[in-house]
DNA sequence: TGGCGAATTGAGAGATTTTCTCATTTAAGG
DNA sequence: CCTTAAATGAGAAAATCTCTCAATTCGCCA
């Protein structure tokens, strides 16, 4: 099942899966499926929906399970965006950014980092020790943004 | 009510509240109060606890209808941390970014905005136009990094 | 200062979202 | 194949958030 819509996503994702000793079920590869055709954030009942629409019956439990764990591995992340919605978006792991269309809630990336050059000197002389960062730019996708026009 | 413990934040919340012709409840002030004087994110719980602590029964509804009010003026800031959980602090209107500790939730403003000197335009080559921004440090304060020794 | 009208609140019901449990299924190594 | 532990499904339970409407309170104006 699944075999024809394998795409580079779901390898990766089964590569990291295993890496970690963790079972690759057609649930897991079903969400990371549906997440990345979508191509955009897609909350937690539409990509229940979805993996419904490839393997039936599926439990929203084993969706929330499945999130959690790719969060963790860095292959899925959680955005918030600024009217209190969040959703789920592919993410390969590593240090990554995105832009995200507030019409289409479309996610992209986007080259760079604006931190890296950022002093963080007067910032840690305060005693505080930075370990992580985010970014994340609102706006407009091409698409959108024509059409409001 | 409240009087004794007056503070420029409540004094700035009524007056951002006039401004848009709202009103200065005990209860929208108790809120600003309570986050206040914490000095770190509290989630809505521990913000209606410490409602009630100054002014007895206050409906969870209104702490919610609080916090949304005060977020739309810009007074009160949402923020998400890694392990999904949320918080509200308090936030003075405008362009502010926070810095924010792991281990006990405090929150701190941090001079300047990484997003300004960053190059939007191969961004917005791809027909994306930016809109908002968010960025945020997370790490470990003062107090707490000592701690952890 | 007292009264009026509209905004705000309290309380609890209701809706929604998320977590948990445990019997059953299934992936993956031998 | 077979075994075993990981993962899932279903639904109950818990947690979170929203809504409704009568009662209260703020802020304006006389």
């Amino acid at each position: 099942m699944l075999k024809d819509f394998e795409c580079v996503e779901e390898s990766y994702a089964k590569e990291v899966l295993r890496e970690r000793g963790l079972r690759s079920t057609s649930q897991r590869l079903a969400v990371i499926h549906v997440l990345h055709e979508s191509g955009r954030s897609l909350s937690v009942g539409e990509i229940h929906e979805g993996v419904r629409g490839i393997l039936g019956g599926t439990g929203l439990a084993t969706i929330y399970r499945t999130l959690e764990t790719f969060e963790s591995l860095g292959v899925v992340r959680r955005l918030h965006f600024p009217d209190g919605e969040s959703g789920y978006a592919f993410s390969r792991a590593g240090h990554a950014h995105h832009m995200v269309c507030l019409t289409c809630r479309g996610v992209f990336d986007f080259p760079g980092c604006p931190v890296e050059s950022f002093d963080l000197a007067p910032l840690e002389r305060t005693g505080f020790r930075v370990e992580d960062h985010s970014v994340q730019f609102f706006g407009r996708c091409g698409g959108c943004g024509e059409a409001a026009r």
